[in-house]
DNA sequence: TTGAAATTTCAAAACTTATTGAAAGTTTGT
DNA sequence: ACAAACTTTCAATAAGTTTTGAAATTTCAA
C-alpha cells in the first residue's frame, strides 16, 4: 500500500472510530491529520486534504484546541496560523479521559448524590429497587472517578508499567 | 423529593448519557426504567411510561437483548412478554465493554496491522509520521484489548479489589 | 491609517439518525 | 380452524446534527 491511501484510510477510520466515541467525524479526521502530518499545517491545507468547507475546519480546530488536542503555531515572518497535534498517544488519551469526565462523569455522581435522598419507606419495592440501582451505579461511578483521576495524572510509563504487572 | 420525580430524572439522565456513548437516548431509557422496575415489565408498560411508540420499544428491546442487558420473560399463564434488565452494574458495564470492544477496537486493530506494512522509504518524514503514529497507537490498542479482555473475565469482587489495592 | 489577507461567525441547507404507526406476521386458547 | 391477543417490520416522517459559504470581523505589513 502506497502511503498517501494508507494516510486516507487512517484518517477516514479514526473519522468512524470518533464519532462512536462522541466526538464528530471531522474532528477526528482533522486529529488525525494532523496526527500523521510532520509539519504544522494550515487550515487551507486540511481544507484541501478533507475536502471540507473553511467553517467547518475553523470550527474543529477551536475545538480541537479546547480539548488540548491540537496546538496553535505562529512562524514569524508567516501571515497565516499553522497548526500541530499532540501525537504521543497516551497524552492524547489522557486530555480525552480528563475532559469526558468532566463533561459526563461528574454531573452524573452529583445526580445521583441528589437521587439518593429520595423520600419513601425502604420497605416499598419500587423504592428500594431505585435505591439498590442509584446506590449501585454510584459506587461504580466513584470508583471510575478516582482510578481516571490517577490515569489523568499519573506519567505514562507510569500507568502503563502497572497495568501491564496487573493483566499480564 | 419524591420516588416518580427521582425515577423520571434518572431515566432521563441515563438516557443523556447513553447519547454521549454510542448508545441511543431511548435504548439507554428502556434499560434505565427497567432497571429500577423491581418487577418484569411488558412493552405496553414501558410505552406507557415513556411515551415513546410500540415500534420504537420494541426495536431497542431487541437491541438490549442483542447486548445482553435485558432479558425475555415468560411468566406461566400470560400471554404477554415480560423483559427484565441485568441490574449488577459491573456485568452491565462488561457486557458493554465487550460488545464495544468487538464492534470497534477489533476492526481497528486489524486496520492498523495492515497499515504498517506500507511501502515506502522510512527517511521519508512523512512515512516516519505515519508509522510512529499508527504504532503508536497500535501499542497502546493492543494494551487496551488485553486489559478489557480480563475485565471482561473478571469476577466483579477480583477485578474492584485489584482496582482498589492499585488506586488507593 | 489602510486594505489585503486571514479568521471567525452563523443562518440555511444537507445529511444522518431516530421514531412513528399501520400493516403484516405470529402465537395461543377454544 | 378461527380469531383475538400480541409482536414484529419497515416505509414515511420527524428530529437532530453537521456542513457550507458568504458576510462580518480581525490582523498586520507597509
Amino acid at each position: 500500500m502506497k502511503i498517501t491511501e494508507a494516510r486516507q484510510q487512517f484518517i477516514s477510520q479514526w473519522g468512524a472510530f470518533g464519532t462512536h466515541w462522541g466526538i464528530n467525524r471531522t474532528m477526528a479526521q482533522i486529529h488525525a491529520l494532523l496526527m500523521v502530518s510532520p509539519d504544522a499545517l494550515t487550515q487551507d491545507e486540511m481544507m484541501d486534504e478533507l475536502n471540507i468547507s473553511r467553517g467547518n475546519v475553523n470550527m474543529n480546530i477551536r475545538e480541537l484546541i479546547n480539548w488540548g488536542l491540537v496546538e496553535r503555531q505562529v512562524i514569524p515572518g508567516e501571515r497565516k496560523e499553522f497548526f500541530v497535534a499532540e501525537k504521543d498517544i497516551w497524552k492524547v488519551i489522557r486530555l480525552i479521559v480528563k475532559e469526558r469526565k468532566k463533561r459526563e462523569l461528574e454531573p452524573m455522581l452529583e445526580l445521583l448524590n441528589k437521587l439518593e435522598e429520595v423520600e419513601g419507606d425502604k420497605k416499598d419495592k419500587n423504592v428500594k429497587a431505585f435505591l439498590d440501582t442509584v446506590t449501585g451505579i454510584k459506587k461504580l461511578g466513584r470508583q471510575a472517578d478516582k482510578t481516571l483521576d490517577m490515569m489523568v495524572k499519573a506519567e505514562e510509563n507510569w500507568f502503563v508499567s502497572n497495568m501491564l504487572k496487573l493483566f499480564k
